[in-house]
Formats: structure tokens, C-alpha cells, sequence
RNA sequence: GGCCGGAUGGCGAAAUUGGCAGACGCACGGGACUUAAAAUCCCGUGGAGGGAAACCUCCGUGCGGGUUCGAUUCCCGCUCCGGCCACCA
């Protein structure tokens, strides 16, 4: 029985397509352009994972499809190189982290060689290599070299900057650090986590409750001078774009999540001179003086030393806040500290300091604080309202300081509660809140919805919308408040204090004593790239410096006209190599330019880009602020890199028992379980099998004959698939599958199980069923009965009956829609009808199983390939022009149409193709059993869908 | 707690605009071929009931309501599962 033997036929199709550059995507596109975009991986020692081949098989489909579609198809493929796994490797074993890399990059590519996928490999580059994050240094310079315009929100030169006149008259060093300020990329002290045990610093995701992830070794906070990037001014874009893209309202709403847009306003608060110096209370004269002052002189940039500036979402509720907080690193907690709580207050912020955001959150029930003994002046109440320091308030939103309303906000009335602090309701919940009104109205619980306004003077009787709009309108024209926008987004911290990533083309300049002046120059374009030098040792060298400080001299140190220079020492985060790797695929040999404007222009944007969820929020934020730079500065021609985005699902391990009962409802016990076979067994009971109830032998132990499940019979028969993970032991290794069913058969498996964006579980008796399928098309094409491989006898050069035609016709339309519509499960479902149908005809029509190869070629292509070799084809049908299907091949004369009564089916009618209304009635009540079934019966309606159906609406 | 997604046979799933629920595949059962097994081919396979049989009846898309001649599909209210974010004022 011959079966198809992808051992030998994948490669030698896969050297075919190399040697003949079947895929080599042109220069310039023609009029019909389609680039389609993987997420390229990062090469990890573990190598591929079948998670990976399921996007990459997807683009596939789509390139092979629409290549025979006549489009200029881009598809290429490359490396996110840098990354710390190598680093710490080399750390490890003082393999340098360029070796390790490069041996996984061959790994990777040698396992997606293998699986067939159509890439351009000529385009095929790695964020490693310096000729390549030359680039990146390069883009970087253009961040560095940028400025927002909030006016105009765009990014500008910096050099068209507006330099205030006192700036100007400070001078130049003056004015170079007002730039400085100003640019897109800045530096700025920023905490990291510090592990002295390990000698490194580490990412949040590291940390666990203040203890290194690998070792569990206390982790210190420490400031340290880092790059950071002003996303934030592009947050309004990023959102707003969002409109225009292609994209899954979920991914969508992650993005707008993550940016956090929220509008409400921003009051004064006084707290006077006197209380800012902790000295005594301020008194009413001041406060009458200070209003006088603002009423006139409108709302001040920034709140000055006598008020305390809070942002909410809730100005309504201003008449019910009752006291403040201020987050501990506020600038003002030393300040209103008064001398009887001047330890308390210190304590508690010292704590605040060692505790990471991670730890902050996971104490989110218990809410801690301290009263710094002074207080400050509701602008709307008069009255004095205390100052509390509390690490739920986060320095790093908003103002760093809040105005506490714990009537209606539930974080403080679990503080309030906490620290007796007074409750004042101020918005009556409506009828259908669902909630207890009398006990909100008492101060006894919280409500957060919107209502109508209470014990709020003039405003009382107003719905919280009206209210809000009123009441900033009332604080901006007394100089209290102004209208406000907040993002959760916060600037991106750009340096990492690793060896393996960019460095940064940036030179601080030294003083005489070899101090950093706090002045730097850039280094110039042209003599990039600022490639990595080589180092020792990678051991940890104690101290939270980045590994670079360890860089020999010539490379740390230079001298320009005299003044000396220490090279930047951060390196640039692994986001940073694929925040652009999409247009340096389309020039990717270009030594000129990132990439040549003629070819962005005709190749971006990317029309269709997948890849996993997991990047749903950071990549393709950056990448898309990147972009919009770029777009800024004039070097790419679209404000938006991806039109089109999908994410795969991921894919789970097998399913695993974990439970089991017996179809009848009793229990399967030991001697119910019927038979083996390899690492399972196969429960029975009652005589039935337990279908398909698979037990791993782990969970059984064999006792002399027979088998005694270490699962508690009292639990329901329950199966369940669990992320792939090597500790659970259920990774599947694509090489397996590989070696035991072809490149083709995983290819189609990973199509085969459910719609691309669906989370779904591998199994390899699926993988076994799809490749059944590839078995059955080589055998309807090809001789069974000879050594050599030959056509089939029963495949004939001969016309195709009407019927066979209607088939052939059906599943090219089919499959056409299924491929446009990336429902590739379905696709192969109608080539299986197919492949069924024509298994049973003696004489298979040439022309037919020729269709079908084309019509199997974007999924399997190793099979396809050798089939159209066989049907007497020289060249590759990689160019084929894809079948077209013919409506009046598939045109029945007639159709079956169900008859219902009162919406229930009761019989099938045939009628002829386009029969009337009033025809199709009469042929449903000719049938013989629906005559019988309405005798006697009042017919109250007919429903009549020409086509579809009929319904009889008795009484 | 917030946002998003999901729930259909023993399992993965299909049903494109509200119109024959379960295509296709797995698993399982029966049969053919075979000394035997594998492979292959044929038949059956949502549940319950009735019938010698052809067939027939009822129930059935997480739960409870609603709209409709008709709901897996639309609306309202829940339950459970998954993902992401999470003291964002």
C-alpha cells in the first residue's frame, strides 16, 4: 500500500524551492501588492515550539494562495536576537552570548526550513547583527533628535524647538540641557531591582514579594540614571489610530486599556505658607488671600508651594472629600510633616521605598498609612481636611496626591473605615443601582456608580454627568481647577543594565576629574554602528552598573577636540530590534538607509501580520509609536505599520484525565479496565467503553492482573488540556512530528484543529487523521499496484460527469472563500469531501485531481509539488494560476427544502431552482404526510422562504 | 475588582445574513480482507423511547427569561471556564 514518503519528497521540494529562488519576493511589488508579516521569534536554546509553525503556517497558506492569485507577495522571515537567556549563558559557561546565538539561529531556521514554508531567505536578517542594529542606533538618534509639538501633536527637530527668552539668556549650556529636556529620549533616575546575591539587576517580572525569582535573594530598590522614551505624548495618536486598523476589538481594547485614557479634572487644594513649613495652621486670612490671588491669576502650571494639586475622575464629589493622601514620595510629605509625626512619617516611607510595586498591590487588601498632623482647605467645603500619607496612592499617576472621597470611592473608605476618618455621601444612588441606598446615605457603605448630587450646596439635585461638566467649569473660573486628561501609560523605560542588546550611540562628557558633566553628544550617523566590544568575563561584578562599565578603555573612553567622553553603558531593551524589522525587510542589504523610500512607499504597510497574543499590548504599542516618529520626521510614508492583525490561539498539551465516571452513570473500577496499549489505558465499564477515556499509566499502577487508578473514583470523568510546559512534561517538539508524519501532515493538523484564534489542545491521533488524508489523496492520484511511483490507473484524461463537475465546483468555491476568510479548518474539511467522494469513482477525471493538487498546494506543498510533477508538470506550481470556480457547474435543477409545522420539522420536499412562493407552498402541501398532518388543522400562517423553507403556523 | 473571550456528541469542531443542529476529523463498535496482526475498505455512532423492519415520537447547542412563524445565532439576567490588566483616584 503505498503511502506518501515525506521523508524523501519534503526535502527534495525544499531544494528544489532553494535552488530555484521559487519565492524570492521582487524589488518593487506590482500594482497588486501583499505583505504579509510573521512575528519573527527569538531563537531560544529550547528551539521551535508547535506553537510557532501554526501562525507561520498560516501566512503560508496565505502567501502560496495569493502568489497563484498573481500578487507580488513579501514574506520573510528573521531573528529577535538579543535577548538576556544568551547572556546568562555566557555568564554560566563563558560561551559568549554571539555563539550561542548564532547556533540557535541555526537551529530555528534549519526547523522552519523544514516545515516548508515559502519565506524569501534572501531577506532573512537578525537583530544581532550590527549591520543591522546600526539601524536601530540610527532610529534612536531620531528620537534623541525629536521634540512633541503638542499644538500641532507631531514630532518635530529639535532644533525647531522654541527656546524661552530666560532660557536664552542663561546661556548656551542652558539652552542645550532645555533640549535635553525636551526630547524624546531623555534620561531620568528611574528604581531598579537590585540583587546583591546575584550581582544583576532584574526586571519586574523577576522579582516575586521582594525576593529574586531564581534563588529567592532579597531584592533592593536603587535609583539609577536610564534612558527613557516620551511615548506618552503620542498616547492621543496611538488610541485614536486605533480607529483605522484591522484589528480584533479585543486587541484593540487591550491597547486602549493599557494606554488608559481617563478625563477628569485637577483642583488646588490650600494648605497656606504656614502649613507647608509644618509650622502652625494656616488661618483664614490666608486662604481668602490666596483665592483672591488665583481668582485672578488663573490656574498655574503646577500648584505652587501653597496647594496640594489632585487629579480625579469625580470632581462631583468634591463636596465629600474629606481628607488626603499623598503617595510617600510626594514632594510635599517632609514638608506637612509636622515634629510629633515626623518618625511615624519617616518610617512609614522607608518602608514604602523597599517595597516594589509588586509587593504594593499584593497587600491591596490591608490599606496602611500615617497622618502628617497637618491639614489642607476643601476649595468647595472650607472646611480642613486632614493630609495622610499611604502607599495605595501612586506617586507615578496622575499628581501623586488624591483628594479622598470615601462615600464613593472604595479604596478609601476601606481606609477610611480603617483610620476612622469621616464618610459624607454626596451622590444618592438611583433605584436600579442595586444597592443598599439607606446604608450608603449613612456613611455605612459604598457606592461608586453615578446618582443625583447630595450635601453638595448649590449642586444638590444634579446628575453626576451634569455635575462634573459644572463644577470644573466653576473651579477653572475661580482659578481651582481645570479640566484634566490622564493616560495609565507612562514613559518607556528604554536602558537596560545588560550586556547583550544596542548599545546606545551617546557620549557624556567628563569633566577634569572624570565626573560626568551632565552634557553629552550623540555619535554621529555615519560612524555607526557602536558595535559591542569584546569582554573577559561575564561573571556578575557587584555593583548594579551594567556589565559595558567593564569594557576596555579604548572602547569606554574618547577624546574629541580635546574635551573627553565615556561612552553610554545601558543597553537598549530587546523590544527595541522589533520595534522596525518590517521595513528593514524590504531593503535589508541597504548600507545607505534604513530602507530605500521608494520601496516603503510601495511595500508598507504591512497588509497582514500574526503572531501570538502575548504582544498584543507592548510590541505593537512601540512599534507602532516608532512608526509614528518615523512618520513624524518624514522617513516613512504611513502613520501605521500594521493594517491588518491576527493572533493565533495557543496551543495546549493533550488532554489529560483527571477524572473519571462511566457512561451510565456508575464507576468504572479496576476490573473494568479493559485493555493496554502504549502508555495508556483504556477504561471500560458496564461492558461500554468509557469513550475514548484515556488514562495515563502515571496514574495507574498495575497490581497483579489488574489495574488500580490512583484517581479517586468518587471523581467525575473529566478531561483537561494544560499549557505546554516542561515541567508538566506534555511539550510536543516539532522534529518529532515531524520524522513521523511529514512537514505536510503538521502543517495541516495545526490547520485542522479549530480556528486560528482559538486556544485549543494538540492530539497526536489528529495529527495521524490528517495525515490518513494526505494518504488517501496520494493513492487517488497515484498507482497502487507498482513499485514505481505512476499515475493511477482510474485517473484518465476524460470529461467529468455533471456530477463530479458539481463536486469539483463546490470545493473550489469553498475552499476559495475558506482560504479569503482564514478559515483554513473548514478549507481542508471540503478537500476531505472531495478526496471521499472521488476515492469512490472508478474513473477519476485528470483534470479533477489536478484541481484538487492546486486547490492542497497552499497547505500541503511537499505532496502537492510531487503530485504535479507526476500529473507531467516540469515547473514548480508555485505560480499556477489558481482554479476558478464555474456557478453553473454547481447550479442544482432542483433543491430539498424542509417543511415545518408550527416550527417543527415534518418533512423534506423537493422542488425545482427558483420555484415561487406560492409553488413551493403547493409542492409542501402535496406532500403526502404533511396533507396528512393538516387535515383538520386551521392553517393560521404560511411562512415561505423560496429556497430555504416552509412553515405551516396551525392553531 | 476591571476589560476581553468562550461554553454545541465520548473528544477537536461545523452551521457565511435568524431557516434541515452536529459537516469534517478523532475515538469507539460491527463487518470484509488476512494463518494472524498492521494497513486498507465497508457499515454504524447525540440521548431516551417505540417498532420485526422501513421508519416513527419526544428531548437536545451552559442556566433562567424575552423577541420571532422559527433562536446555536438577536435582547435581558445569571453560572462556570480561560486570558490580560489590576489600589490608575
Amino acid at each position: 500500500m503505498p503511502r506518501y514518503n515525506p521523508a524523501v519528497i519534503e526535502p527534495k521540494w525544499q531544494a528544489y524551492w532553494a535552488e530555484h529562488k521559487t519565492f524570492a519576493a521582487p524589488r518593487l511589488p506590482g500594482d497588486r501588492k501583499l505583505y504579509v508579516l510573521d512575528m519573527f521569534p527569538y531563537p531560544s536554546g529550547d528551539g521551535l515550539h508547535v506553537g510557532h509553525p501554526e501562525g507561520y503556517t498560516a501566512t503560508d497558506i496565505i502567501c502560496r494562495f495569493e502568489r497563484m492569485r498573481g500578487r507580488s507577495v513579501m514574506h520573510p522571515m528573521g531573528w529577535d536576537a538579543f535577548g538576556l537567556p544568551a547572556e546568562q549563558h555566557a555568564k554560566k559557561t563563558g560561551t559568549p552570548p554571539r555563539v550561542t546565538t548564532e547556533k540557535n539561529i541555526a537551529t530555528f531556521r534549519r526547523q522552519l526550513q523544514m516545515l516548508g514554508f515559502s519565506y524569501d531567505w534572501d531577506r532573512e536578517l537578525a537583530t544581532t547583527d550590527p549591520e543591522y542594529f546600526r539601524w536601530t542606533q540610527w532610529i534612536f538618534l531620531v528620537l534623541f533628535d525629536t521634540w512633541f509639538d503638542d499644538a500641532e501633536q507631531r514630532g518635530r527637530p529639535i532644533a525647531e524647538l522654541p527656546i524661552p527668552a530666560d532660557v536664552t539668556a542663561a546661556g548656551a549650556e542652558r539652552v542645550r540641557r532645555y533640549q535635553d529636556e525636551h526630547r524624546l529620549a531623555y534620561q531620568s533616575e528611574a528604581p531598579v531591582n537590585w540583587c546583591p546575591a546575584l550581582g544583576t539587576v532584574l526586571s519586574n517580572e523577576e522579582v516575586i514579594g521582594g525576593l529574586s525569582e531564581r534563588g529567592s535573594h532579597p531584592v533592593v530598590r536603587l535609583p539609577l540614571r536610564q534612558w527613557m522614551l516620551r511615548i506618552t505624548a503620542y498616547a492621543d495618536r496611538l488610541e485614536n489610530d486605533l480607529d483605522k486598523l484591522d484589528w480584533s476589538e479585543s486587541i484593540k481594547a487591550l491597547q486602549r486599556n493599557w494606554i488608559g485614557r481617563s478625563t477628569g479634572a485637577e483642583v488646588d487644594f490650600f494648605i497656606g505658607q504656614a502649613a507647608a513649613d509644618g509650622q502652625a495652621k494656616m488661618s483664614g486670612a490666608d486662604v481668602k488671600a490666596w483665592r483672591a490671588a488665583r481668582s485672578t491669576g488663573g490656574f498655574p502650571r503646577s500648584a505652587g508651594d501653597a496647594a496640594i494639586r489632585v487629579y480625579t475622575t469625580r470632581p462631583d464629589t468634591l463636596y465629600g472629600a474629606t481628607y488626603m493622601v499623598l503617595a510617600p514620595e510626594h514632594p510635599f510629605v517632609t514638608r506637612l510633616t509636622r515634629p510629633e509625626q515626623a518618625a511615624a512619617v519617616q518610617a512609614y516611607c522607608e518602608r514604602a521605598a523597599r517595597k516594589s510595586d509588586l509587593d504594593r498591590t499584593d497587600l491591596a487588601k490591608e490599606k496602611t498609612g500615617v497622618f502628617t498632623g497637618s491639614f489642607a482647605v476643601n476649595p468647595v467645603t472650607s472646611r480642613p481636611v486632614p493630609v495622610w500619607v499611604a502607599d495605595y496612592v501612586l506617586a507615578s499617576y496622575g499628581t501623586g496626591a488624591i483628594m479622598a472621597v470615601p462615600a464613593h470611592d472604595t479604596r478609601d473608605y476601606e481606609f477610611a473605615v480603617e483610620y476612622s476618618l469621616p464618610i459624607v455621601p454626596v451622590v444618592d444612588p438611583p433605584e436600579t443601582a442595586g444597592v443598599d441606598r439607606d446604608a450608603v446615605l449613612a456613611g455605612k457603605a459604598v457606592f461608586t456608580g453615578e446618582g443625583t448630587a447630595i450635601n453638595s450646596g448649590p449642586y444638590n439635585g444634579l446628575p453626576t454627568d451634569q455635575f462634573k461638566e459644572k463644577i470644573t467649569a466653576d473651579l477653572a473660573a475661580r482659578g481651582q481647577g481645570r479640566k484634566a486628561v490622564n493616560y495609565k501609560l507612562r514613559d518607556w523605560l528604554f536602558s537596560r543594565q545588560h550586556f547583550w542588546g544596542e548599545p546606545f550611540p551617546i557620549l557624556h562628557e567628563l569633566d577634569a576629574q572624570g565626573n560626568l558633566t551632565g552634557l553629552m553628544r550623540v555619535v554621529p550617523p555615519e560612524q555607526l554602528p557602536v558595535d559591542l566590544p569584546e569582554l573577559e568575563k561575564f561573571q556578575s561584578h557587584g555593583s548594579p552598573e551594567p556589565p559595558l562599565e567593564q569594557a576596555p578603555p579604548e572602547w569606554l573612553f574618547q577624546t574629541i577636540d580635546g574635551r573627553r567622553y565615556k561612552r553610554e553603558t545601558n543597553t537598549m531593551p530587546q523590544w527595541a530590534g522589533s520595534c522596525w524589522y518590517y521595513l528593514r525587510f524590504l531593503d535589508p542589504r541597504n548600507a545607505g538607509a534604513l530602507v530605500d523610500r521608494e520601496l516603503e512607499k510601495a511595500w508598507m504597510p504591512v497588509d497582514i501580520y500574526i503572531g501570538g497574543a502575548e504582544h498584543a499590548v507592548l510590541h505593537l504599542l512601540y512599534s507602532r509609536f516608532w512608526h509614528k516618529v518615523l512618520f513624524d520626521r518624514g522617513y516613512v510614508s504611513g502613520a501605521e505599520p500594521f493594517q491588518k492583525l491576527v493572533n493565533q490561539g495557543m496551543i495546549l498539551g493533550e488532554m489529560e484525565l483527571t477524572g473519571y465516571q462511566t457512561a451510565d452513570g456508575g464507576w468504572a473500577s479496576a476490573a473494568e479496565i479493559d485493555s493496554s496499549d502504549e502508555g495508556n489505558l483504556l477504561l471500560k465499564a458496564s461492558g461500554q467503553p468509557v469513550k475514548s477515556a484515556r488514562v495515563p499509566f502515571e496514574q495507574a499502577e498495575k497490581t497483579g492482573e489488574a489495574f488500580v487508578l490512583k484517581a479517586r473514583p468518587e471523581v467525575r470523568l473529566e478531561s483537561r488540556a494544560h499549557k505546554m510546559s516542561k515541567s508538566r512534561g506534555n511539550v510536543v517538539n516539532p522534529d518529532t512530528v515531524v520524522r513521523e508524519y511529514g512537514a505536510d501532515a503538521l502543517r495541516l493538523y495545526e490547520m485542522f484543529m479549530g480556528p486560528l484564534e482559538a486556544t485549543k489542545p494538540w492530539s497526536m491521533d489528529g495529527v495521524n487523521g490528517v495525515r490518513g488524508f494526505l494518504d488517501r489523496v496520494w493513492r487517488m492520484i497515484t498507482s497502487e499496484r507498482s513499485e514505481q511511483l505512476e499515475l493511477n490507473p482510474a485517473v484518465r484524461e476524460v470529461e467529468l460527469s455533471a456530477e463530479q463537475n458539481r463536486v469539483l465546483h463546490k470545493t473550489i468555491q469553498g475552499v476559495t472563500q475558506d482560504i479569503e476568510r482564514m478559515s483554513f479548518n473548514t478549507s481542508i474539511a471540503k478537500m476531505m469531501e472531495f478526496t471521499n467522494y472521488f476515492l469512490k469513482c472508478d474513473v477519476r477525471p485528470r483534470a479533477a485531481m489536478q484541481t484538487l493538487v492546486l486547490l492542497v498546494s497552499p497547505l500541503a506543498p511537499h505532496m502537492a509539488e510531487e503530485l504535479w510533477q507526476l500529473l507531467g508538470h516540469e515547473k514548480t506550481l508555485a505560480y499556477e494560476p489558481w482554479p476558478v470556480f464555474d456557478p453553473a457547474a454547481i447550479r442544482e435543477d432542483n433543491v430539498e427544502i424542509p417543511v415545518q409545522i408550527k416550527g417543527k420539522l415534518r418533512a423534506r420536499v423537493t422542488v425545482p431552482l427558483g420555484a415561487s412562493a406560492e409553488a413551493t407552498e403547493q409542492a409542501a402541501r402535496a406532500d403526502a404526510r404533511i396533507a396528512e398532518l393538516l387535515a383538520g388543522q386551521t392553517v393560521v400562517k404560511v411562512v415561505v422562504v423560496p429556497g430555504r423553507m416552509v412553515n405551516f403556523v396551525t392553531k
